[in-house]
DNA sequence: TTAACTTACTTTCAAAAAGCAAGTGAATAT
DNA sequence: ATATTCACTTGCTTTTTGAAAGTAAGTTAA
């Protein structure tokens, strides 16, 4: 039922971020739902060509049962739900930035010319402005 | 011999981080080499109770095969080798910084105040002199 | 109003990865 | 010369992942 070695944690920081992102999916469902509006089980099998559907019911769960997702009934649908991102998952932006833009520089893959024209000129205000984002779309106060 | 699964992506920059950083023990080793001068196998090891000798060797393999940590003999004792990580890793720790500041708020361990008061007060400076320190513990050019 | 289809899963089983313990070989300390 | 350190490797068990099929509740189209 649930998965992931949990708490190695030996009083680390580190450690205690790695006891939820230390996978392979994780933060791409988290991603999804911060910055790309994804919202329903749905798109994010869509989005995550590659993910077996035990794993993603897994992981949105885990996000659950850890406060960085909440789970609605679609109102408009009631055979969906609607995932959203709680504050503390809309505090991990600031690191999922990070790295967006070291993948981007490094890796085979990179984000768009846009993105890190932000980037470079204010950091701050990018950071902001997607957090901004993600707030507005999970209804929460500013 | 090799782990992880890598390039799930799809020219994603996360996707492409995680081809590296996707697993439980990949960016402790890094944060070891980076940022507690840990440069040997058995610091390490040491330094990770829980980790499997088999694991630690493995990602060690990976990090030098992605061009991340070099490897050589040390030179006062010929039986130990020194990791050092190149500019590719030493480019990590911005996101590292900002996993250790989210993990040490919102989780049950926590890193010094110092180095919170200077992450509030000058977060570029601090990962300035982080980085600088890291390159001159490995000889890096300034 | 009922049959077909969507959606969000769960279950099952095979494959891959991680954990554990013991072993190896080269270098060093005694 | 012998014991010990160091950096692994090997072999085996357990855990996690992946792929495929199944299910139950809700919706759409006839």
């Amino acid at each position: 039922m649930s998965n992931i070695k949990n708490s190695t944690n030996q009083a680390c920081p580190v450690s205690s971020s790695l006891d939820i992102f230390g996978d392979r999916w994780t933060l791409l469902v988290l991603r999804d739902v911060l910055l790309e509006s994804r919202h329903s089980y749905k798109e994010l099998m869509f989005a995550n060509p590659g993910i077996a559907t035990s794993v993603l019911a897994d992981r949105l769960k885990r996000l659950e049962s850890r406060g960085l997702l909440t789970k609605n009934r679609d109102l408009s649908d009631a055979r969906q739900f609607v995932y959203h991102p709680t504050d503390l998952a809309i505090a991990v932006i600031p690191m999922l930035v990070e790295m967006i833009v070291w993948g981007s520089r490094h890796g085979n893959a990179s984000v768009g010319d846009l993105f890190m024209e932000k980037f470079d000129t204010d950091r701050e205000k990018l950071i902001f402005d997607l957090q901004v984002k993600a707030r507005e779309s999970a209804g929460l106060p500013g």
